[in-house]
RNA sequence: GUGGGUAUAGUUCAGCUGGUUAGAAUGCCAGAUUGUGGCUCUGGAGGUCGUGGGUUCGAAUCUCACUAUCCACCCCA
């Protein structure tokens, strides 16, 4: 029989690397804890609409990348591709934009997108995404930013720079669209293909065209910033002064436009120098409620590919190891093991024993293995004494303790 | 979606221009005067040589297709 391998793009996390995700998912929950985020949890899966509503019908996302398929009653559902469709649906059908605001949110998902998969990219991968709805102000921005870095900077990742831009609102974005539209025209023979198509469709991708000859045209093209609205522009400039003002350094590109629709404003994103992939990325969505059904509401989100930041984390601590390994010789030594360890283990102490009926020499050498700080033998000279030695394994010294002493022994592997 | 590389034990790999029972290291299990780890030694288990065709007396080796995987492009976290 084949193996059944798992799908194409997609990890399976191993007994010896599952301390990892922990330790990052605890960064992350005191990370965004720490500024007044709550955690929420929402459907694997939603109705497509909402991502083809949400993230936007002329995305790549939506146009090729989703898990979209029919339920068995025939509705049309999607694995979510992105996390700020479902959070914002959730504070929706749940009225949490009717409580308190701003509403702080933040969420650690797997999502999916039908990719080819390649370093750094998976069709399942997963993302710490936090969100704040409610708030116009450009401190919120600047709060966003800062928690991304934060994150970051917890997680004791260095060698990231910051890149931000404005891409403006709908008013001041059509007409720097007109104009771009309007200059790409005038040179359209040399764009790649793909360009040629974008340049009616969404003139502002071209901007972000990894080939050279578009890139070049870009330098020459007008600038998002020449075109922001008075508030754009005073948003713009209210959020760089407030990062200064923590002095956070950040590079300005006229050209980082971002993959989804919903973006207005600020957009941003944080580059790894090493491989030059963005590591977390976010922005303003001041249209996104409105478009999904809610109240005119500003809102500002961003989300990191923990995937992406496991080569970065230098330290990620350890797994906890057993603090004893019980090993036992016939059948009355390993009930005594069991009930031993069953009294230890409720007191919280981390506790193996024999459960293969192995030779001493096996069980030690399992116990070493394991990594177990002391190890105790159990025989029958044991059960009729009443005491045996507790071997610290570093150390390779032993003590004799009392095997009907719990709380003793208890207090031995406490310390 | 486009282009290129790779595919042999759990893992990392060797296997020359096709030749008989496919190897190493490491890991796993067991043993070395029989109740004790790390070092050493010995033994054992473990592979339809990615899948399916083709060439050949004979294919892990040559060829084609498919699949998977890695890298680059595209795009993105």
């Amino acid at each position: 029989m084949a193996l059944i391998k798992a799908p194409r793009g997609t990890n399976d996390v191993l007994p010896s690397d599952s301390y990892k995700w922990r330790y990052v998912e605890a960064v992350a929950d005191k990370t965004a804890l720490s500024a007044g985020y709550k955690e929420v949890r929402f459907p694997t899966f939603e109705e497509t609409e909402l991502f083809a509503r949400g993230v936007g019908d002329t995305t790549d996302i939506v146009q090729k990348e989703m898990y979209t398929f029919d339920d068995k009653g025939g509705r049309s559902m999607t694995l979510r591709p992105e996390g700020t469709a479902s959070a914002v649906r959730l504070s929706l059908e749940n009225g949490l934009l009717g409580g308190a605001l701003p509403l702080k949110l933040y969420y650690k998902i797997n999502v999916f997108r039908y990719d080819k998969p390649q370093a750094g990219r998976y069709r399942e991968f997963n993302q710490f995404g936090m969100e704040l709805y409610g708030a116009q102000s450009p401190f919120a921005d600047a709060e966003l930013i800062e928690m991304a870095q934060m994150f970051l900077k917890n997680l004791g990742i260095n060698g990231v720079y910051l890149k931000i831009n404005s891409i403006g609102c709908p008013v001041c974005r059509a007409r720097y669209q007109e104009a771009l539209k309007e200059f790409f025209a005038s040179r359209e023979t040399e764009l790649c293909e793909t360009c040629k198509g974008r340049l009616q469709r969404n003139p502002m991708r071209i901007l972000d065209c990894k080939s050279p000859v578009c890139q070049k045209i870009a330098e020459d093209a007008p600038k998002i910033t020449d075109f922001l609205c008075d508030e754009c522009e005073t948003h713009y400039a209210a959020v760089k002064n407030a990062l200064t003002a923590i002095g956070t350094k950040f590079e300005e590109d006229p050209g980082l436009v971002r993959g989804l629709d919903y973006y207005t404003k600020t957009v941003f994103e944080l580059i790894d120098e090493k491989t030059g992939l963005a590591v977390a990325a976010g922005g303003r969505y001041d249209g996104l409620i409105e478009e999904l059904g809610g109240k005119h509401t500003p809102a500002v989100g961003f989300a990191s590919g923990i995937e992406r930041l496991f080569p970065l984390i230098p330290d990620f601590g350890t797994d906890p190891v057993a603090d004893i390994y019980i090993a036992s010789m016939g059948d009355n030594a390993a009930q005594k093991a069991f009930t031993i360890a069953d009294g230890l283990r409720k007191n919280g102490i981390n506790v193996e024993t024999d459960l293969m009926a192995r030779s001493v020499k096996a069980q030690m050498k399992y116990a070493d293995k394991i990594g177990a700080r002391y190890t105790m033998v159990l025989g029958d000279s044991e059960l009729e004494t009443g005491s045996a030695d507790l071997r610290n394994m570093a150390l390779g010294e032993a003590s004799k303790i009392d095997i009907s002493d719990i709380e003793a022994l208890t207090t031995i592997l406490r310390s």
